[in-house]
This record gives structure tokens, sequence and C-alpha cells, in this order.
DNA sequence: TGTACATCAGTGAACGCGCGTTCACTGATGTAC
DNA sequence: TGTACATCAGTGAACGCGCGTTCACTGATGTAC
């Protein structure tokens, strides 16, 4: 039983609030009593308070990177040499992080408002971790992304690559309380799904826009 | 004497630690000792750590609306009834942008990064003063966004402005990292004011990309 | 000009509180002989 | 089959700490008469 079912209960509180509230907002007694489960759980079965930061993070980025790297190395062997088109690229990515969640228990859009707040909130051990972790998932995206943007000095595609995860991880971060104020004032709802769907023409037309001076 | 020395020196400071830390990770008492004041004289100028988090905005956002009102009015006037290109509104932005902070003593990559912080970390009490109390400026923005992209529907430009929001904000929250990233990687150093000239394409292609399906 | 009082910036020390973490302990289950 | 011991998930209560805030106080400056 290396996995009990407190565990998972911490997890899934945990998740949750975090990506509601961020992480030093969250506290273990929230956690633990969101969970169900006592105070000193959390220390029992993951040590410290970063670690179990770090076992949320892992547990929905570990399938998404996976698939990733599968999906990838499969619709590039399909197209033999040829590189990979940009939106070939992109549709590949979008459609890990829409398939990827719902295997778990995570919601598209708690897994991209962790993703922006990794990035966002300045946890040096996160980052670290992250690094650590998925590096080989990631290196391997940059070099297709490498090949689908080869009009682009590595200058120019560093900043382009930094826009567009920016804005992604930015737009999800923030998603629940823009489709709210787009509800309130158009009456229209939009699901994070269709958000994905808008975000990745802006994104292909930017980093494919015309170069300054 | 309404504004002493005192006073300054803990916006100063705060100004500083906000953009490096975020809000809830700075205490009052790494304020004050980065300050060299009394720990007691934030809550006595200020009041509580909320209303200082409120007048370290107002200190460079005022300065800010002020200008790019003025500038938006002015450039409005001289086109005429015909509307301004998208082009030559955000040309407007980035100038108010790069000139404001320059005036007072913040640099224009704690500005963006303080921005970014206050869309990103969810700080009610904020969120509720920037609304009431800039809202003026950016309705008149947002104005000039309409008539700049008269072939987008209201949704479409709803989702649209807040991927280039997301994208500024979020770029310039981090640009710090990023440039000792790239200077590591690729051995270029990049300053603020490049960054904004490299966005300002990505943003407006993004902005005019075709429409999905 | 001198005295009494008011105002105000600033201070030092303490307040109560919520935090992450620790620790001695329980009670159930598995294992050895 | 019975007994002794080990393992392990979980618990209740307390720990020390840093936090934002408060409060009684000081000392300098301004004002009234």
């Amino acid at each position: 039983m290396a996995h009990s079912d407190t565990v998972d209960r911490i997890l899934d509180a945990a998740e949750a609030l975090f990506a509601e509230r961020g992480f030093s907002e969250t506290s273990l007694r929230m956690i633990t009593s969101k969970a169900n489960v006592n105070l000193a759980a959390v220390n029992y079965h993951f040590g410290s308070k970063n670690a179990l930061i770090q076992a949320v993070f892992s547990r929905f980025l570990s399938p998404f990177s996976k698939s990733l790297e599968v999906e990838l190395k499969r619709i590039s062997d399909k197209h033999g040499d040829q590189p990979l088109s940009l939106e070939a690229l992109l549709g590949v990515v979008t459609t890990c992080i829409v398939k990827v969640p719902s295997q778990s228990k995570t919601g598209v859009s708690a897994f991209m408002r962790l993703l922006g707040l990794a990035y966002t909130q300045s946890q040096g051990h996160l980052r670290k971790y992250l690094e650590e972790e998925y590096s080989s998932a990631f290196k391997l995206f940059m070099k297709h992304m490498r090949d689908a943007t080869p009009q682009l000095s590595a200058v120019d595609r560093f900043w382009r690559i930094q826009f567009m995860l920016g804005t992604t991880a930015f737009t999800m971060s923030s998603s629940e309380a823009l489709s709210d104020i787009l509800e309130n004032e158009l009456q229209v709802r939009t699901s994070t799904e269709e958000i994905v769907q808008r975000l990745v023409p802006f994104l292909a037309a930017g980093l494919q826009a015309p170069l300054p001076k």
C-alpha cells in the first residue's frame, strides 16, 4: 500500500488549493482540513511542504511529459527527415495538454494554472526540481521548435518562445477569472478547450511575425 | 512636510523588494531594514501593509496612466476622425511605459514586473483598488483598441487583448531571469527596452492573426 | 520675550496569531519461531 | 496454534518562529497669548 488513500486525498486537496491560491498563501492546515486528514500526515507522508508541492507537480507533469515525448517521436517518425510544421508542433502540444489531465483528476485549467504559478512564483526549489525532472521532454520540444522556425536567429527564437510560453502560462493561470469577466460583459461562456484553440493561432502568428527593423 | 524622507525610503525599498520577491514573501521587517527606518513606521505612515502595496502602485501608475491619456488624446486629435492604427496604438503605450519610470526612480523592468504581479498574485484588495483608480485610462485604451481591430468580433478581441496583456505582463515579470538565461547560453545581453521592441511585432501579429475555422 | 500647550514624526517593546515541523504515542497488520 | 516482536499509517498536542499590528512614549517644532 505504497499509495494510501490518505496520500491521494492530500494530493487532490493540495492541487486544488495551490491552483486556486498559490503556494505560500495555502497553509498545511487548509490542505489537511480540506482533505479530512490529520495535520501531521503531510509531513509523515511527504516530509515537508516543499516536497508536497513537488509531488503535486510530478503527479500531472510526468504523464504529460511522457505523452509529449511519445507523441513527438511518433509524429516525427511518420514525417521522415522533414521537419514538423509549426502548426503541427503546437497541435501536438495542445493535444497532450488537453488529453492528459482527464486521465488524472486534474482539470486542464488547474493543470495550466499550476504551470503558470511554477513559472511565476519564485520557488527556487521547484524550478530546480522541474528542470532536473523534465529537461529531456523540454529539450526534445525545443529541437522541433528550432526545426519549425528556421527563419529565426537563436536570439529571436529564444525571445519568441518565451513570449509564447508566457502567454500560455499567463492566460491559463487567470483563465477562470477571464471567463467570468467575459460572461459578465458579453454573456458568453468559454471552455478551457476553446481558450486553447483561440490561443494557438495567436501564438503561431506571433512566432512567425516579421522581424523588427 | 506631507512627504517625509522616511515615506520615500519606505516606498523605494518596498517597490524593489515587492518586484523581486512578490507581496506575501516580502515582510515589513525586510522593507524597514532595507529602508533603514523603524518597523512601526510603515503602519504609522501607511496604516497597513495592504495600504503600502497600494501606495507603491499608485506612485508609478498615476504618472503612467496620466501620460497615457494625454498622449492618446494628443495623437488621436492629430488624426482627426481616422482611427489609430494598431502599430501606432501599441507605439504610444510602449513610449509611455519606457518614458514614465525614468521620471521616478523605478526601472522599466520593476515597473512591468509589479504589473505582472498585480495581475498574477491574487490580491483582491489590490485588484479592486486598481480598477477604481485607473478605469478611465484603461477604458480609453480599450476604445482605441476597438477602433484599431475592426475585423475582430467582441469576443475574439477580448481574448486577444488578454493574450497580449498576458504576454507582456508575464515576459516582463520574468524578464530579468530570462535575460540571465540568455546571457548564459548565447552570451548576449538584452536591455528591457530591447525586449519591449521585440515584443511589439509579436503582439501585433498575434492580434491580427487569421481566425481559427 | 517667555511660557504653556498642541502637533507630529518617529521609536522600542511587546502583543496575539498562524505557520511548518516535531515527537511521543496508538492501534492495526504482518512475520518468525 | 500461540506468543513475541517489528513495521507502519496515522494522531494529538505541543514546539519555536516570524508575522502584521499596537501602544505608550519621546523629542523636536510650531502656535497662542
